[in-house]
Formats: structure tokens, C-alpha cells, sequence
DNA sequence: CGGCCTAATTGGCAAAGTGCCAATTCGTGC
DNA sequence: GCACGAATTGGCACTTTGCCAATTAGGCCG
């Protein structure tokens, strides 16, 4: 803060080493708030730097999103299992593999718990929570009907367990909706198909065995009692 | 334009009406480009008004998109049966109600094809191209190597119908992957059934079933048409 | 060791967008 | 027909973005 110290001003550094530092203040800024509610100005104030220097960069506040964008996706989004070694073998034999990978992934979700929740959750980046409540609330209300249609709980008392297995289910219509609407890999009928025995297989042969694992007993799920 | 015919400069419409015709115009807008690149001048040109009007009626920009996306979201994002009539049955039962409830579920899709890809679709309003493909492509690549470990196919070749299957077993994974981290509805042991169960299930059960059905002949079939 | 030379970095300017409010204009009711 | 209220406009102040010329750090070569 003392003028009198003639040290340089500002720091020089490599172009790499800066780009990444911006890069960074700007993967944590966007986490936090949707794309129209943060400003270069901040992004330049959090990494000490100038604001023309992050279109020196970057080029536009826009080109620098969809770099952080693009660095959050290193993270995948599926259960991706670690190449199968040795001879083919019968698809119902597959369970090992899958249950391996399955527990693989989680795991690595659970330690990029935040750049994954950033990225996947709240749909994409640019976090917005009032769009996101809106969202979640109708799809809230279809597994309300989802599981009315039952008939085996109340849906304000069904198992958080239920309900969360319905909402998976919901993510599966949607992207099998999408499949048909949008890129045409499925017919209608194979749709149609694919949401019926969907839906019969996850609620007849899934949710009990999902059912029959103690829940997390914290006070949303103490009411729901085993 | 002509100054000389002393008629009204502008019209003056009642409350309501003013408002769903904005209203009308915004959600056009913010449908095909992003919420950033849609300004309120445009939305104000769109619809032949000042642009201080869109305030007068809705506050800020963004109440305006909050408006747009709730609009949106009257269409359900999920198979929803009709209230099923008279006595409690087995849950082995209800194929018959569900199958009948997806298909008036698909056919609301086709009637309002445009909206719901708007909504849904593309992961939430503000219809972002770039970062779609970006999401897009991560999740493509999940399923492709999910794919492999089927050992059935080579990912490239693989059939659409069994791409599309994977794809909305990744929307599956997603949602129920959210109920754990974020909602905390499910615990990790819980989740991991879920995932492992869902997954041989679908593939054992249901993919067989939807292969059986033909296919669309070519790739883009259905989504050619308008 | 000292000046130069390149490239990193800054600061400011112009255009565009947003929020807001006072002034204006339409239309209805008295 | 006139006044009053509500709808609508137009413009002002402020923020933000994109851009570019000027500035400065810090390595290199003599």
C-alpha cells in the first residue's frame, strides 16, 4: 500500500499460469451464480488482475464461459466402466463389472461432490436457483402423481427412497423424450417401449431391492419409519 | 408513419391482454437464443411496444425470463397416469394403466413438440447451442463406453435404439446421482443398487424389448420432419 | 552490469443494455 | 364533452462489455 516502495506495480507471469489462474476465478464465480449475475469486472477484482487483460485471454466474456464450461466436463457425467478385460461373456453375467464400476463412479463423485453438483446438477452451468426450483417443483408434482398412481402410499408419506427412485425415473423419460423428439434414434413405438417396461422393471424389480437397504435416518427421513 | 392521419399513435389494451402478448413474444425469443443474447429492446420491437413497458408489466429482465420459464413449465416433464379408478391392485397389475398413460403422455409431446424441447430439452430455458453440444458430447462418450462393456456391439456401430436405451440410463444415473448429493434422499448404498440394479435390469429386460420393435429407417427420420 | 525489446498488463473510451421515473396519451365514466 | 385514471412512452443515469493504444515488467544480448 506504501507509495514509496518502488517494487513493481504488477507481476508478470507465464501465459499458461495466468490463463489458468483466471480461468479458475471464473470456474468459482459462475459455480456460484448464473452467467448474467456475474460480471468481468469481478472476475477480473477476484483474480487481481485487469478487466481487459481476461479479453486478452479470452476474447469475450461469453468465449471464457464456455471455457469453464468445457473444464468442468472432465468430470464424467455416467458410470463409465474401466475397460472389461479378457473373453466376451453372456450379457447377464455382467453384474461384477457393473456393480464395480457403479461403485467406482460414485466414489469419484463423492470427492468432486461440488464441480460435479456445479456442472450436472442445477442443469448446466450458470447455476441459477430460482429457474432450477421452478423446474424441480414440476417434477416434483409429476412424481407426486407418479406415485399416487401405485396405489401403495400416500405421496406425502411415501419413503424418501420411493419418491428419489421415481425422480430417477423422470430423468430416464425425459432423456428417452429426448432421444425420440430431438435426435430421432428411437421411433415413438420404441419409445412408448422403453417408458412402459422402464417403468414396470425399475418399480417391480429396483425399488424393492433399493427398499430393502436401511435409509439415511436424519430427521427428513425419520417420519418414514422402516 | 404518415403524420397527417390524427389517429391514435398507440393502442391501449387492457391489463391482462398487454401482458400475456409480451409475455408471448419473450417466451418466443428466449426459446431460440439464450437468455444473455435476447435484449429487452427486441423483446419490447417483438412485441410494437416501449421498451419501458416490459417493466411496467414485469419488474426486471429477469422476473420477465422467471415469467417465461413458469409459463414453460405447465406441461408436464413426466408420464402422469390419470387418476386410476376403483380398487387396489397388485402392483404387477397396472401395466395396462401405465402403458395407456405414456402413450397419452407421448402424444401430449407431439402436440406440443416445440414447447417441451424448449423447456426440457437443451436442459433448462435459455436454449444455449454451444453449451448443449458441450454437455452433449461428454454424455455421448459415457454412453459410448458404456456400450463397450456390453461387448456386444462396437460403440460405432451400435444400433440407435440401443444408443438412445444408454442414453436415458445416463439421464437415469443423473437424476438419481442428484437425489443422492444433493437431496440427500437416497444413501450412497442406496444409490448404488439403484444404479446397478437399474442398469442390468434395462439392458437384460427392457433393451431386448425395444430392439424388437422396428426401427426408424433412417437416422434423422423423425427429426426431419416439422 | 545495463539498456533494449518483446509481450504481458493496464487504463480509458465508445457502444450497448438495463432500471427507473416523469411526462404524455388514450379511453372510459360522470 | 370533460376530467380523471391507467396505460404507455421517451429519455436519463448507471452498469457492463468490447476494444485498443499506451505502459511496464522482466528476460536477453552485448
Amino acid at each position: 500500500m506504501s507509495a514509496t516502495s518502488p517494487g513493481p506495480r504488477w507481476q508478470r507471469l507465464e501465459h499458461d499460469e495466468r490463463r489458468r489462474q483466471i480461468l479458475a476465478c471464473a470456474r468459482r464465480l459462475f459455480s456460484e451464480r448464473n452467467y448474467a449475475s456475474v460480471s468481468t469486472s469481478e472476475i477480473a477484482a477476484e483474480a487481481g488482475v485487469a478487466r481487459g487483460l481476461l479479453h486478452h485471454y479470452f476474447g469475450t466474456k461469453r468465449e471464457l464461459y464456455l471455457e469453464v464450461v468445457r473444464s468442468m466436463m472432465r468430470t464424467p457425467s455416467n458410470p463409465v466402466p474401466r475397460r472389461l478385460n479378457d473373453a466376451p461373456r453372456r450379457k447377464d453375467d455382467i453384474e461384477p463389472e457393473i456393480a464395480d464400476s457403479v461403485d467406482r463412479w460414485l466414489t469419484m463423485l463423492e470427492r468432486n461432490r461440488g464441480t460435479w453438483l456445479a456442472a450436472i446438477g442445477g442443469r448446466g452451468l450458470g447455476h441459477d436457483p430460482e429457474v432450477e426450483a421452478i423446474l424441480d417443483e414440476a417434477r416434483e408434482h409429476a412424481a407426486d402423481r407418479l406415485i399416487e398412481s401405485l396405489q401403495t402410499y400416500d405421496p406425502a408419506q411415501a419413503p424418501p427412497a420411493l419418491r428419489a427412485s421415481v425422480r430417477a425415473y423422470g430423468g430416464f423419460a425425459e432423456a428417452a423424450s429426448l432421444e425420440w423428439l430431438q435426435r430421432g434414434r428411437l421411433t415413438r413405438e420404441q419409445t412408448q417401449e422403453l417408458l412402459v417396461q422402464g417403468f414396470l422393471t425399475i418399480v417391480r424389480d429396483v425399488v424393492p431391492a433399493v427398499e430393502a437397504i436401511p435409509a439415511a435416518d436424519t430427521a427428513r427421513t425419520a417420519h418414514a419409519r422402516r
